[in-house]
DNA sequence: AGTCAAGTTGACGTTAACGTCAACACATTG
DNA sequence: CAATGTGTTGACGTTAACGTCAACTTGACT
């Protein structure tokens, strides 16, 4: 027998190499077709072509969820393209490419500490309101 | 004399009270008057009009602020809209006003701690592409 | 073989968030 | 008083990020 048990011959569930078709990734990550069409067509995926039919892998799936992280956080396709190239390949490459890398990471680093700063000064503000809007209820409570 | 020393007749420069014209406003926040004209036509912002001519209060800078605030983390300006209403009056208003205001800073506090924890995520990642880049330079400069 | 579901590629439509431009008012200034 | 600068309101253009629709292929099922 080979690394798992059989194939129960019918249901293409889930596949142990974890290789998924883009129904299943739009169910997944909650997106739709034309959205995965659009990324790649941005660049920011490429999954491999089965017969023309697209076939997505475990990486993809790592890609689209970074990609979705960033566009959460208000990043723009364009910059979260750039963004990605960073996961790329931090092993190996000459000093060139790896000076390159450190810097565009500590600089993705300082805009997401920036970003987080701003969070934290809304926070801020509407926990206040928050509180003082409990307490103006206690007392009207209170006095009732 | 009044509460501060005379005016210089000349330089309208900055006024005590804190108002501002378009020009000034987009200077300090860096935007183009448009944009202003635009987040007013939205109902974002709602200067005092002096023949016709936008004028802008401490409270209109207030607004700006957040408004920049929620912008750069994503926030559409539809949804900019509601979050702004939250820091009407919390001194006051009925009960349903108050409760409605808690429950909304509720929600928005909840959604701002849910980015900040997809931030620290993406930082974390970052930040171990960081060190692994800096790692293997440092070896492959080591091994020079 | 026929048909049906699921996939693919254009092509065009849409919404948000402005940019750009034209036409006008108004106040100051040479 | 004519010119210049600064403001105002439409109106249209633009880019990003998809949605929607039409026309085809292709593999699977009856």
């Amino acid at each position: 027998m080979s690394t798992k048990n059989a194939r129960d011959s019918q249901t293409a569930d889930d596949d142990d190499d974890g290789l998924m078709g883009i129904a299943e990734m739009c169910a997944a990550f909650d997106v739709s077709p034309r959205t995965l069409r659009f990324y790649e067509s941005k660049g920011l995926l490429a999954p491999r072509r089965i017969n023309g039919t697209r076939v997505y892998s475990k990486v993809d799936r790592q890609r689209l969820t970074r990609i979705l992280r960033a566009k959460a956080l208000g990043t723009p396709l364009s910059e979260i393209k750039h963004y990605l190239d960073m996961y790329g390949q931090h092993g190996e490459g000459r000093i060139q490419q790896l000076t390159y890398v450190i810097e565009k990471t500590n600089e993705a680093i300082a805009e997401l500490e920036a970003k987080r700063a701003q969070i934290d000064v809304a926070l801020a503000e509407l926990r206040l309101v928050n509180e003082q809007s409990r307490k103006t209820l206690e007392d009207k409570r209170r006095k009732n």
